[in-house]
DNA sequence: ATTGAAACGGAGAATGTCTCCGATTATATC
DNA sequence: GATATAATCGGAGACATTCTCCGTTTCAAT
């Protein structure tokens, strides 16, 4: 299953040997690792590869494939939990591990965006939506800020998972950097412009 | 003087030309432009470049030297305000707005803290200093989370600079991803590590 | 004006992306 | 099994970028 639509038995291995060698390569050298290298590595030409994979975003998005079903078992994880900011806490934590997967990972995700011809494109569009999704109960539940927006909050994941792979060399943890995303580093309570709009909740010390 | 140390009116002058295009190019077209275009818009060979500059990283902090002056401005502006959340705050901001100078300036400057090599390691590790002197500030008046740390905090703001150059793109604006990294997502409060810790806690069965 | 040293600049080596097209090979058909 | 044909392969090579080497030029001290 993992190409239908490929007919002849030879180029169906072929596509199956690029997509092994590019997870390794991926996973040791970052997402910048050669094109012509894995194809080499994986024993073909890099007319091949090319063909199969017209750019090096169509062969990123399909080494992601496998770790989308993870993070899609970790979003329905998350959607049985009992609270929505939990919920939505888990969620931004297996959202995380997902952009996190190689090196360099978040700066095509970003780009992806911007030119909607890139196929990872439809894939950033589903993240927003999840994470806007869980955003939306929790905010119900008041577990949520009010003024924090899908998109935002989506960027602020990309954006931890920037930094993620440096924490180490920067004597911190990727825990400390969720809690921060997640609590801020303030203690005070944010100017919400919403707030005395939906709820009465002026229930402040 | 921007170059004390050199001797010949020409290499002054080379350099000083050097500077310029760079400062247009890295503005134009961000970190990543071309050293040879850099080279061949300002009027010299790229071994001239080369020779002033040994790496791209070099040739950015000197690029960069001018926008410091305007973050340390505001660092003192920040000082002289009278809560200590507040001029946290402030700080985190003026970072955002130094670490945006050019489009895709986080990252050479997360890679520089890993190699020690790179002229921007000091700038980084002073920037981190004086985020951390704010932090502490804060966090002695109760106006920061105690948990949180400077390279955290450095690591969050640059982070979101990563992404605040797609801000738009998205439909959010920086303020908004500045609120989030302030106040969290969430509207409960963090864990507080200071209290006793219960560990071992098997969650589920 | 002479001269030694500093600086210049461009050819080119190394690396990486991506394309073109003749050679190869799988598969349907007989 | 042999043949035909169309899909697939693979690597030479065009192009871009980084960075170096070294013969030539230029400055400035005398």
């Amino acid at each position: 299953m993992p190409s239908p639509a490929i007919k002849r038995a030879d180029a169906r291995r072929n596509r199956g040997l690029i997509l092994d060698a590019a997870k390794t390569a991926f996973a040791r050298d970052g997402v910048d690792a050669s094109l012509d290298e894995i194809a080499r590595s994986a024993g073909v030409g890099p007319g091949t590869l090319y063909r199969h994979f017209p750019t090096r975003e169509h062969l990123l998005c399909e080494v992601l494939h496998e770790r989308q079903a993870v993070l899609l078992a970790r979003r329905d994880e998350a959607l049985a939990m009992p609270g929505a900011g939990e919920a939505l806490r888990a969620w931004m934590t297996a959202l995380g591990g997902y952009l996190g997967a190689f090196n360099g990972l978040p700066q095509p995700f970003i780009d992806a965006f911007e030119a909607q011809t890139s196929p990872l494109a439809v894939t950033c569009r589903t993240l927003i939506t999840i994470t806007g999704e869980f955003l939306s109960r929790a905010q119900a539940e008041g577990a949520a800020r009010q003024s924090v927006s899908a998109p935002a909050l989506f960027l602020s994941a990309v954006g931890a998972a920037f930094v993620e792979d440096k924490v180490a060399d920067y004597g911190t943890t990727p825990e400390l950097i969720e809690e921060i995303q997640a609590f801020g580093y303030l203690t005070g309570k944010a100017p919400d412009p919403s707030r005395s709009i939906h709820k009465a909740g002026a229930s402040h010390d």
